[in-house]
DNA sequence: TTGAAACCCTGTAGCGGCTCCAGAGTCAAG
DNA sequence: CTTGACTCTGGAGCCGCTACAGGGTTTCAA
């Protein structure tokens, strides 16, 4: 099968897939005589596997460690348990922040009922003195922030 | 005083507030003789201004809209409002999305107890049975991963 | 007065995980 | 033989910084 096909059965974008050949999540595929990249269903199941932790939200260095022990069978999966159990602190983790975020924008919003002229508006007011106060918090979170995909934009079917 | 006084003063680093002023957060400094940079007062509550916002995870787009009503207070401040309350459904999608992560990551978690050879890892036969099932069900994080939160997240195809 | 350290400048590249585009080649159907 | 769908490579762009390199300026002490 060709890229496009393994795109199809994987649920993925055609570039994305070149993109994990060269960061070696997959292999180099063999190709045609016309230089067209050639695919087994060996490539799906190792495509959907990796789509699938992504989907979980891991790396892609988290998931080149599981496929490692994939490809070696006869390894300890010791490291295995040890990785998800640190993406799951992760991920804990990442929404207590956010928690903490939620509950400041919401007192913050308070702050503003109705609409008036922003001179008087509570909320940039709030957000003024709030940040003439010292002890801004410095360190930033470990996990991304509430716009997670603001880099690009959707593919279309988005629906923000 | 002096770019590195500024960066002191609204503990920001100092590349961190010439990236500001070329993106139009910051107005342009006036210069000294020597082309340094010299600020005021003023530009120390602005930039702690960005970095509160910041520190609440708005973009650079939203703290232009912000910066937009703190510069003209005699506009209407709805748009603040309205603003707000998108950045906070934005979290609160953000948090309903991670607990789902978790729990999923939890449950993967069991499948496997202590170690063994990865062939009977309960884990990783666990994904690769799930990624093989049709319909791939990327419930794709809205907001990005769990790790650092300079990453994208996920392609986007809405399928909630 | 020298000279070294500490600061500042501009410009460019890199991070993650893609996504998109240009410009060219390949292949199947009509 | 053309059309159009597909594929190829290489490079740029997204966000919000961060980290250089390679220079200039200022400050302070010996």
């Amino acid at each position: 099968m060709k890229i496009g096909e393994l795109a199809l059965a994987a649920q993925t974008q055609v570039e994305t897939i070149r993109y994990y050949e060269r960061e070696g999540l997959l292999p180099q595929a063999p190709r045609s005589e016309g230089n067209y990249r050639i695919y087994g269903p060996e490539h799906v199941e190792r495509l959907a596997f990796v789509r699938h932790c992504r989907s979980l939200d891991m790396t892609l260095d988290e998931i080149r460690v599981l496929l490692r022990f994939k490809d070696q069978p006869q390894a300890e999966c010791g490291e295995v348990n040890a990785l998800l159990d640190e993406h799951i602190g992760h991920v804990a983790t990442r929404i207590r922040e956010l928690r903490h975020l939620e509950k400041q924008l919401k007192a913050l919003r308070q702050q503003c009922a109705g609409v008036r002229d922003a001179e008087h508006c509570g909320i940039l007011n709030e957000l003024v003195q709030a940040s003439s106060a010292k002890g801004v918090r410095t360190t930033r979170p470990h996990v991304s922030g509430a716009h997670g995909n603001r880099g690009r934009r959707g593919n279309g079917s988005s629906t923000e």
